[in-house]
Parts: structure tokens; sequence; C-alpha cells
DNA sequence: ATGTGACTTATAGTCCGTG
DNA sequence: CCACGGACTATAAGTCACA
């Protein structure tokens, strides 16, 4: 019963983005997906799939796993 | 470009389902799945959300991102 | 640059079966 | 026990106007 996996996922697309120096907007052109569909999903209000996540995590330079990790401390 | 994600997510669905002694049908009776959706997942045929793929690693014992992962050699 | 409600179309996910 | 299909219902995908 960890925290719910959509905001789990919203926060660390936020995270992982704004290392990789995006806007919500400059990632959405990247990925091909719409700017107020990414702001969803980092908000955690949307309930992404497999392929939608696979589609954000390409231009980040980061496994789609990533985005499901809870953060650990040391890291 | 690795695999297709689909695929990725239902290889590491039937080897974490195996290793935990589940037969399809227990695991999805377990998750509140469907038996034939499980059946589509490890396929590669479906599509699911994130919040599936929480569902379908709680029974399992497994972080969801672990779902997502592709495999390592030497592990 | 982002948050949000509302909306339509596509598909996720269920349930009935078969070999 | 599992692969696979058809028909269905619930919800995700995708877009927009506006704050």
């Amino acid at each position: 019963m960890g925290m719910d996996i959509r905001r789990l996922v919203g926060l660390n697309l936020k995270i992982y983005r704004k290392a990789a120096g995006f806007s919500q907007e400059g990632l959405a052109l990247e990925c091909g997906l719409h700017r107020t569909y990414v702001s969803g999903v980092e908000r955690g209000v949307r309930n992404p799939t497999v392929l939608v996540l696979a589609q954000l995590a390409e231009p980040l330079g980061i496994p789609a796993s990533k985005l499901l990790e809870e953060p650990v401390d040391g890291e």
C-alpha cells in the first residue's frame, strides 16, 4: 500500500522532465502528446498506459520503469 | 528503441507469476482482474494502465516498476 | 508556461464462450 | 491450465477554451 501510483508517476515525471530541461509543452512536442495531457499525468489525474509511459520516457533518456519507481533515499 | 513494451511487460509478468506459483486464473482472482485479461497482458496484446500494473504487482510481492524492467543478464 | 472542466473517439478491461 | 475470439461497458486518449 504505497502511494497512489498515478501520483507517483506524476511526481517522477516532473522530476525527470525538469532534470532534462524540458517544459511540459516542450516534452509534449518531443513525445507526440498534448501539453494538457502531460500536465494531467504530472498532476496524477490521468491513468496512463504502458505505451504512453514509453513515449514519455524516450525523450527523457530514461527507461519507462523509472517512472514507476518509489523514491529511494540516498539517490 | 528497446523491444515493444507490451511484450516486455508480458514476459516479465509470466516470469514473476510463475515464480510466485500462480496460474493466470489464480493471479487474476488475487488481483481482481479477469483471467482473459491477464492472458492478454502476458501475450503482449494488451496495453495495461499503471493502475493495472500496480494491481498485478501486489500479489506477486514486487514493485510495479519491475514489470517494465528490461531483463538484465546476471540477475 | 501551466491547471482545469468538458468533451468525443479510441481502446482498456469484462464476460461469454471455443479448442 | 492456457490461447484466442466476439460482444459488450468503462475509462483512457486526445483536444479545446479559458483562467
